[in-house]
DNA sequence: TTGCTCCTCACGTCACGTGAGGTGGC
DNA sequence: TTGCTCCTCACGTCACGTGAGGTGGC
């Protein structure tokens, strides 16, 4: 005996799926033009109509690009082609420390920067205040940036020292800041 | 009394000038178009002939270019106007915070993602030595290495954890690196 | 008719890299 | 002549973003 209700299949617009994934139509579109993500059909209006499969896949390309790899290596996993899927993940987790690496070093030259710069004779105003305010502002909490302070403190502690003084930070503070940042260690 | 020999300035091609920056010629024939570094002239035969004085604006523009300042920013930096240095510096350094955030949220996709593949049944040989070549064959060094697993252990121990897992090392070395990742604070 | 989403080109972004085709001095 | 550096377009890269100009259903 058949059933006689169709199966309840999800079919989706570009807009809806875009919304669905929190990403933009235009992304979407690229998807489809360089054949990472082609919609199973289109309907009377030519509009794309993506199935349950194209939300599948879609799936497997937002984590994969969640992990920031390349639309080029997502194909290349998805059709099961070239490299294993875990040596493209380490070398990417690779690349990402040299990535990271090379951020930490431009950090150091800011602060070297700031040091040979006038920025506390300039702009005595850009104190303390003004950046607790600027990380707090980018949405990063107090405890993230307490975090932080005990990293760099860790990694460098002469460049962090360098660093709160460029700001115009009394060495009293300075001090203090810095004896918290070591003290949460032990704990 | 005027001194009756020329004094000796020190003119360059792009070549040489390239070299002794460590830069491609593109890059400065690039700088030149979007008229962020032009040759204050050309000799007979339409060469760029760079002076002292255009050297000691490369030094600066790449200082900037090292602390990961755009070139339409740096521009700015060298004419005096727009934003102060202080400030592009500052939000610079913000910028590279949210970056590296967003690569250690990468790497925190790679240890799921890893952890939910067949890595280890598909290729058991890729075991803690080619994990380790891999990182000295980068050019990462074996200190730098263990500085790694201490940050990595101390900043979010269960993932590291289940990253050495998901390499298929055994639980006896695991907890052998993990130990010793976090002794080496005390030193 | 208005408002909404959809469509297809096609060009812009950022910091260069890469030829193609040609010149000039040793 | 060979080899070297230099020159000027002009197009490619990567992952989209941004109009421009037009359609289709409520």
């Amino acid at each position: 005996m058949k059933h006689h209700f169709i199966a309840e299949v999800c079919v989706m617009t570009i807009g809806q799926l875009a919304q669905k994934f929190g990403l933009s139509r235009s992304t979407l579109l690229h998807y489809d033009h360089i054949g990472l993500l082609t919609p199973s059909g289109r309907d009377d209006s030519n509009y794309r109509r993506y199935t349950d499969n194209d939300i599948k896949r879609l799936e497997l390309v937002s984590n994969y690009r969640e992990a920031g790899i390349s639309l080029e290596l997502i194909k290349q996993i998805i059709s099961g082609k070239g490299n294993s899927v875990s040596r493209i993940l380490t070398n990417r987790f690779r690349q990402i420390i040299d990535e990271i690496n090379l951020l930490r070093e431009q950090q150091h030259v800011i602060v070297e920067l700031l040091k040979n710069s006038d920025a506390v004779k300039d702009n005595p105003i850009f104190g303390q205040e003004q950046w607790k305010s600027l990380f707090i502002d980018s949405g990063i909490s107090e405890p993230t940036m307490k975090k932080w302070h005990t990293i760099f403190e860790k990694r460098s502690p002469e460049d962090h020292k360098q660093f709160l003084e460029s700001l115009g930070i009394s060495s009293r503070e300075i001090t203090k800041i810095r004896k918290w940042a070591r003290k949460k260690d032990g704990k």
